[in-house]
DNA sequence: CATGAATGAGAATTCATTCAT
DNA sequence: AATGAATGAATTCTCATTCAT
């Protein structure tokens, strides 16, 4: 056996990293971000509390993390290309790869969700990334809405974004008390197709 | 000198349990109700630590009267006769007057709906309130779509709590970066009395 | 109706006064002296909180006001002439006297034991009352087994004073556990009368 | 350099252990345990604050385990081959290690005596640990009383447990006043021995 | 005399973070 | 790289005492 390379061991930390993510995205979920403990946190990943600083900064530095990696996700989702122009392609198959996604990886983006609704999260984060993933998608709806033709391209977007939102606010009161079934959720896609597409 | 009569302390009583709960409705909403300490509280109230334990039994129980007080206000526009039937009537003036009063109450509201999306806020509520209203909403909303012939009465229901509850959660997101105007309200409300009524 | 007379007040305040200590004696043999509030003590007495104030000078006054009264009545008991001397008809007559006492007020006996026994009570009375007592308890006790020609008066001092206060030590313990059957407690009386005189 | 391996962990953790908990009993004794505050308890133990959390759950979870401590000790002492029967040989030896034993470490059994005698301390014993101990020390006592043929043998457990209880209660009078001189001790010891075997 | 709202110091407990090993 | 003992500031809650009425 030879001794691992650096590269090794570099693979090894960045599996480590993203263990302890999924971790603390469920307890951070589940008891919220202030009532859940490093303790708890180092528990629940099977290492040290001294371990855990080994790999984050702090508690808000972990948190900040995840809610990064999130947006990155949906920002993958939502303009693959990057150029920030929303084609009605990618719209269609923005809205059909939501409730894949969503449908595919209920938990994490229910947890995803439930974490960065709570208040003082969003002032843990860098501010500016986050209005800026927000700004993006909010002028990109605008200007996909206005190419279209609609009416009142900004009510289209407050729709829009409203159904989006209440249907993972939903999904979060849903989550323990019932199970939300398939079927309707892809009923609920369909409307949402039919209604801007 | 001679002592408060009994209707004196009272009202003294009754007005102080109501600044208490109007601090503490917006602290927790802004803070959070996890990161939102009774030292903060009494400081923002103008009081001393311990009054507020005059008055609540603990914290759970301070905000257990401020989700139950919202919770009735909630009722009373929703059902006002109180016979868990909804008619059309009924409903259409429940849009109205839900709209109507987010609009002169933008902030109540917004503060109410971000307490009681928190995680684990659900848990302190220790009597069913909470659960019971959701209940009533729902079979109320149910019961009404059926009797109207649509279609998919249970899509129907989800589709307009998904609209209600995302309304909420984007004047959240808006409150402290920027306001939406009136007049959005009012399409938005029209867009929903078009759709349901 | 005339007025109250100047003394009419004061046995009403002397009453009252005697109401008060016998409500806490109450209270701080069940709930420890510690853990037994003001708030308690007023409402348990059916008096405000302020008026205690009135009666005594704070929680540690009324607490010396109750042991000092219940040393007075032992001290009746004991000697009853206050000649400091102990004739055999004084010590048989106490020892039935204590134990008739005690069935006829027993939980008034277990309650001033349970008080005096706690840590810290002690200190909050004036020591010097308290060791004055058990002073001149112990002088008379040596000389009456010295003038009895006991051959070790300390041991029977010393024994004497093991049975009463175990006595009360096992009241208290079964005090709210099962009863103790004064046919015991007299067979037990006699057992001690025919040890000692 | 190399982390300590679990032994040494355990080492550390049962040194400290027992140190808290003798430091607690002796403030429990001496202050009560109802005024003895887990910042006094601590300063005299010279550890921080939430240390003492790291080892018991609670305070009265502190008060637990000295309890069980201590009446574990009595037990062995008492019954030493656990077979819930005393034989004559047992009862002689047990009164003869009481008082060797606390004429060996009278300050611990002074302080334990003064524990156990507060009033709720009882009620912070969760479990019935406690209440266990007793009856099973009671049910031992009758039994060997009546196997032994004594006329009364309900009055003679109660007199021997009042002379026990009474000379725990006098130490701990004793205990800050005079000092009561081991003769004695042996004095009293041998008149109780003479009085049951 | 009488009331109870109000105060504030201090109690028990939690937990992010540090650090010796 | 890894451990968990140790710290101490902050949190929730209690309660003797004061005081305006």
């Amino acid at each position: 056996m030879s001794p691992r390379t650096e590269e090794q061991f570099e693979e090894i930390r960045e599996a480590r990293r993203l263990q302890i993510m999924e971790t603390a995205l469920k307890l951070f979920a589940l008891e919220g971000y202030g009532h859940c403990s490093i303790s708890m946190l180092s528990k629940e990943a099977g290492i040290s509390k001294g371990l855990m600083y080994n790999y984050f900064e702090s508690k808000a530095a972990l948190l900040a993390a995840i809610v990064e990696h999130g947006m990155n996700e949906i920002t993958e989702l939502f303009d693959p290309d990057h150029d920030g122009v929303l084609t009605t392609e990618e719209f269609s198959a923005f809205i059909h790869k939501i409730f894949t996604t969503i449908r595919g990886h209920q938990e994490y983006w229910i947890l995803f969700y439930s974490v960065i609704i709570q208040p003082r999260v969003k002032e843990h984060l860098k501010n500016e990334t986050f209005a800026l993933y927000m700004d993006t998608f909010f002028t990109m709806m605008v200007n996909y809405f206005e190419r279209r033709n609609f009416e009142n391209p900004l009510l289209e977007v407050f729709t829009f974004s409203a159904l989006i939102e209440g249907f993972g606010a939903l999904l979060i009161y849903a989550y323990e008390a019932f199970e939300i079934p398939d079927e309707l959720i892809v009923q609920f896609e369909n409307r949402i197709i039919e209604m801007y597409t």
